[in-house]
DNA sequence: GCAACATATATGATTTAACGTATTTGAGAT
DNA sequence: ATCTCAAATACGTTAAATCATATATGTTGC
């Protein structure tokens, strides 16, 4: 549904898209992000309750693929769900994250919201 | 789209679909399966050009998650796409096969055209 | 019953992914 | 420069998936 209006599309197959969401902690990042729309590192590691290091290596993960976008401001690095991603790849998640919102609820509720929330 | 009613829903986690479609065997075959309806482990073994207990051992998988339903007729067994599966995953490995045509295109033209071509 | 064929499962080896802990990089503040 | 805090990476270990090969199950036709 929410058609946004992306320049350039990233190449993404499907396989390599699948191969990230098959994990707990990627999946519940990628979840949270098509909700949240901006977490950093510390709300990621707060909220599902990880490991920094453990975090970090999965977003790596992610940037590798090229699914998230992170942006350093200051002494923080915030990730957001890459803009440039292929339309069907960007429903996906958002299928996925709107019909398991159950899925996400408890870590969503662990965020402290200061900011965006 | 393509809204199949469907009696009883199986209950089937994001973290579950995902582990089954991240493996480029099941991937294929579930992509396949969306297209061709339904297809014997024969016309799979053929289709990927794969050992036929390397097919096997993944569709298992597959009925284990209850992805895909299987139905004997003589000595072949049929393959589908499980009809009660939740529409949201349904959707998701719809958009995965409409938008990734290529992905499977060699497979699909692997096949034997006897029967449901 | 037995032979032939389609499919499923078991076993052991190999590869791949995930993890914990320690260390490094980078930015802001003093 | 140094201290502190956020985040990333390196290293060695452990666990999980995948695979090839062999074997078992189930169906059909003789």
């Amino acid at each position: 549904m929410t058609s946004v209006a992306s320049s350039t599309c990233v190449s993404l197959s499907p396989l390599s898209l699948f191969k990230c969401l098959a994990e707990e902690t990627r999946l519940k990042t990628l979840l949270m992000l098509c909700v949240k729309d901006e977490l950093c590192v510390c709300d990621l590691t707060e909220a599902l309750n990880l490991s920094q290091p453990k975090i970090s290596r999965h977003l790596a993960d992610l940037r590798k693929c090229e699914l998230v976008a992170d942006e350093r401001r200051g002494k923080w690095v915030y990730y957001r769900l890459n803009p440039s991603l292929p339309a069907w790849a960007k429903e996906v998640i958002h299928l996925s994250a709107t019909n398991n919102a159950d899925y996400i609820e408890g870590a969503l509720n662990n965020l402290k919201c200061d900011a965006g929330c």
